[in-house]
DNA sequence: CGTGATGTTGATTATAATCAAGGTCTGTGG
DNA sequence: CCACAGACCTTGATTATAATCAACATCACG
């Protein structure tokens, strides 16, 4: 039986190794190592500040559920959300680079995150190069988002910037399960969308609402959905590809087939233009 | 002797190598690999275009002189420049996670880059650990730049903006010795520097101006230089600790002692608020 | 059943984009 | 050496976009 099968078929393992098994083919050693590194597990409420701009960063963060944001205070005084934290996602995978953070971390929502200690991350790229190399894959996607972000900031009108980040969350929860083939769960505040969008949240409201008045997207308690795929992909200028980075292994064999598909259908109407 | 001092004190070293030795130590076999890996050295004149969007990407490259921009070209037809790219810097070190280029590469100036087979690449990462890291070292530094210009995008007006970005280059080219301790020639024009900063040419070119009035900036042909320092970096929010990720060796011994002095008088400036 | 967090809306102001016109500089060919 | 073209810079006028201000609505929760 061949290993990423193997893998898929197992229930129980963690978010991060689900998500990293969809670009590299892990030896049954590699998993293990990689599930048993996650015994320390942390909880923190929503609203609670993980760590500090300028504090010592000590440890890297492995979120097993809920979201989390990277974020700074600008001498000014406003705030500007950088990344936004996915189950399966690492923080400060980059950890033994620095001495002190540069942003600060909030969990978004109640979370559960492993700690991993930076010794852990040289050995895993001493002795697990595959495993290795599906942490810079990592990384290298979160340099895409963030590269997307600066396109949307740089040169997206407002609402473009919102419907653009909104396909963004869908297609990377679509990726690990946590939404459905009709649309997710935003478990964020107008304010945070805000400054993740570097707009007012005024402004920001009032975008929603345009967008939700063109039908290009339907809002029912936080549940957020995408009634005309083809406009709002067009609309939004938005292309999967910059998540997409070397998927090698589908959905498929992980019960998620829906979803795939529904990525699939994503990236070709977004691929058509 | 020690092979850091020994490295610095040869005069032939390739930009790159220069610069990874600011943060890591390398084995006198790590140097001679590295420098022998840029044998295939290739000019691309100002203006050319060296990867466009949508194109497989085959090879990464290091710059050996000159400077280049990656960029995104949205359906509504504005250009955002998402990076701009020094001697010493990598383009594309996560090119083995890609299938195809989502961004395009211009050359900036006139323009020499070593061309690195993808190959080689994971060849360092087997080989030489030390050597690796220090491309990790680079990349997590271009991630740290990347996530400044989101905080100045969408958190920054617009005259801070320019005044960020105009220090954060000198900083980039102090570290290679390109800049003087007073201020650095910049090779853009203001509209790729609006491209870069998401503005308007008009509205750069008039806030380059009202920078000037207030004697933040001085530039006279292409030569900008900062009068008050101080009142520049308060003004501008800037903060160099992005870009000085884990800096072991300094400038010391390489004949840029000047250089280095300023660069920590800059540091201390930002620090203290 | 109040209190605080969140969402909504209109009015006003600030910021930056767009439009338009002209200026400077550099290199090139006559 | 001059005339010209093209790239780049500069400035004012107008318009569009988004921020700010203010008020109120809704909802969850103790």
């Amino acid at each position: 039986m061949p290993e990423a099968v193997q893998m898929a078929t197992q229930g129980a393992l963690s978010p991060a190794l689900r998500r990293l098994g969809q670009c590299v083919l892990l030896s049954q050693q590699e998993i293990d190592f990689f599930e048993g590194m996650q015994n320390n597990v942390v909880a923190y409420k929503r609203g609670e500040t993980m760590l500090e701009d300028g504090q010592p960063y000590t440890c890297c963060f492995c979120i097993r559920s809920g979201w989390a944001i990277s974020y700074r205070i600008t001498a000014a005084g406003r705030r500007q959300i950088v990344s936004v934290f996915l189950p399966g996602d690492f923080i400060g995978l980059h950890i033994n680079f620095s001495r002190q953070a540069i942003f600060s971390i909030d969990a978004l929502t109640d979370l559960d995150v492993a700690l991993i200690e930076p010794m852990r991350l040289i050995e895993i790229h001493q002795k697990f190069p595959i495993l290795a190399s599906g942490l810079d894959w990592s990384a290298v996607r979160n340099l895409n988002i963030l590269g997307e972000h600066n396109v949307s900031m740089g040169a997206r009108t407002a609402d473009q910037r919102i419907l653009h980040f909104l396909l963004e969350l869908w297609c990377r929860l679509l990726l690990i399960g946590e939404a459905s083939s009709d649309g997710f769960v935003l478990r964020m505040t107008q304010q945070q969308l805000a400054d993740a969008l570097g707009l007012s949240l005024v402004h920001t409201n009032k975008m929603l609402k345009a967008l939700e008045r063109r039908d290009l997207i339907a809002i029912e308690n936080r549940m957020v959905s995408v009634p005309d795929l083809e406009a709002a992909i067009k609309e939004a200028d938005f292309d999967p590809a910059f998540l997409e980075t070397f998927r090698t292994a589908s959905l498929a064999s992980t019960g998620y087939e829906k979803l795939d598909e529904r990525l699939e259908q994503i990236a070709n109407i977004a691929e058509k233009n």
